[in-house]
DNA sequence: GTAAGAAGTTATCGAATGATTACAAGTGCA
DNA sequence: TGCACTTGTAATCATTCGATAACTTCTTAC
């Protein structure tokens, strides 16, 4: 309906105040299919692939369910494009770390794996991102998923070890903080730090150094 | 589910059947719900909470569908079954790695993180234990399991720090390369290794040092 | 203006799945 | 032996969900 079509697109251009004249503007294929792969990032990111169901990801994009089945042509298809999607911005994310010349934050060291340590954290800001490849990684088994899944892991280890250069235990240690990071998210361990459990403060504030306000915010705007 | 039927009906028609008492008579509950909530935990560690059936459940189990729902009421209540008991082992595998007082593996360290670290690879031959907790930690959105996953991972630090007596920054690292190890056997990574793939390899031997059989004979076990 | 195509919906179908019911067969005990 | 209790199954139901079909509405090129 015209209704729904108003808040999806209120919510993503939630800077653009004067365009709420527009009623029902149809958009155009292509806008329609981002604005699908955010809610299915989102909703694969909190239910996993088969607990997301594409009747949440047409809800929360504002669009009708066989919308989101035609326009990807199956489930599957749209979790794929999903991962293949968050996986660019990833590596995109790494690249601009690596060749950004502005300095760091304030008195922080400037390393390589610094800087793309820096980077990884600063993804938190879309809980979704992380969490559907985090889902993907947990599908190893699947027949179609998990080749895509494994394949995705090593190009960011191949980054790593060949663009950052890091030593395979220097990668490992990246990585590893990295599953911890996506564990705290999917865990929704920022819950417990917002009941004030000191355990939970401990934990996140060791774990995401300097990062917490960006899991903090994703959680409540959520 | 056959087979119970079979064997009862040989039963009824030998009149000698003390033979076999192994798989024939049925078995008494306690034992039968053991046997499901294995089988349950390998088919919620591989295919999560959602992606699992708990018809899937029933014939690994080798029962009937309605048998593994009646036992356990709902296909949630068992999930959290085997999500305590996966804790529960795992914890006691802990304690034990504590105050175990056999020397260590020939010509290794001796400390408590240590002794904890290889008991936690040593969980790696039952996949779907590690594998059912983790699922259990990409559930956080959800309202039932969310609060109970957390819980758990609260369990385990506690432990760590208290019981350890490691300090914030220790039990991080310890978690993140548990959580790593976890991620390799969603990922089922040692596919890869298996092939030959010379990144995967680089992986698994950094991750997992030492303890790589058990991840490939859990892998071609299934 | 209007035909053609793009954008999107409503209605609905078939398969899968968790759950329920009713029933059958084995077990133990007086 | 007979009878209550336990262990288990087959049949089936109500939802849910992904997918398809057919239709409507808006946009745009001529």
């Amino acid at each position: 309906m015209s209704s729904v079509i108003i808040t999806a697109a209120d919510k993503t251009l939630e800077k653009a105040p004067d365009k709420v004249p527009e009623i029902a503007t149809r958009m155009r294929s292509q806008d329609r299919r981002e604005l699908i792969l955010g809610a299915a990032t989102a909703v694969f990111g909190e239910r996993g692939y088969f607990g997301a169901t594409t009747d949440a990801v047409a809800k929360v994009a504002g669009v009708s369910q066989p919308y989101v089945v035609r326009m990807f042509g199956t489930k599957e298809a749209l979790f794929l494009e999903v991962l293949e999607r968050a996986l660019d911005t990833l590596m995109k994310t790494f690249a601009r770390a690596l060749t950004d010349t502005s300095p760091p934050p304030a008195g922080l060291e400037d390393t390589p794996s610094l800087r793309i340590g820096r980077a990884y954290a600063d993804l938190l800001v879309d809980r979704g991102l992380l969490l559907s490849l985090m889902q993907s990684f947990m599908l190893g088994a699947d027949p179609v998923i998990g080749p895509v899944a494994r394949a995705g892991f090593i190009r960011v280890y191949t980054f790593l070890r060949e663009e950052v250069g890091m030593t395979p235990l220097e990668a490992d240690v990246f990585l590893a903080h990295g599953m911890m990071m996506n564990t705290m998210v999917g865990l929704r361990m920022a819950d417990l730090y917002a009941d004030g459990d000191p355990c939970a403060i401990d934990l996140l504030e060791t774990a995401l150094p300097g990062k917490l306000d960006l899991l903090l915010d994703s959680s409540k705007s959520a």
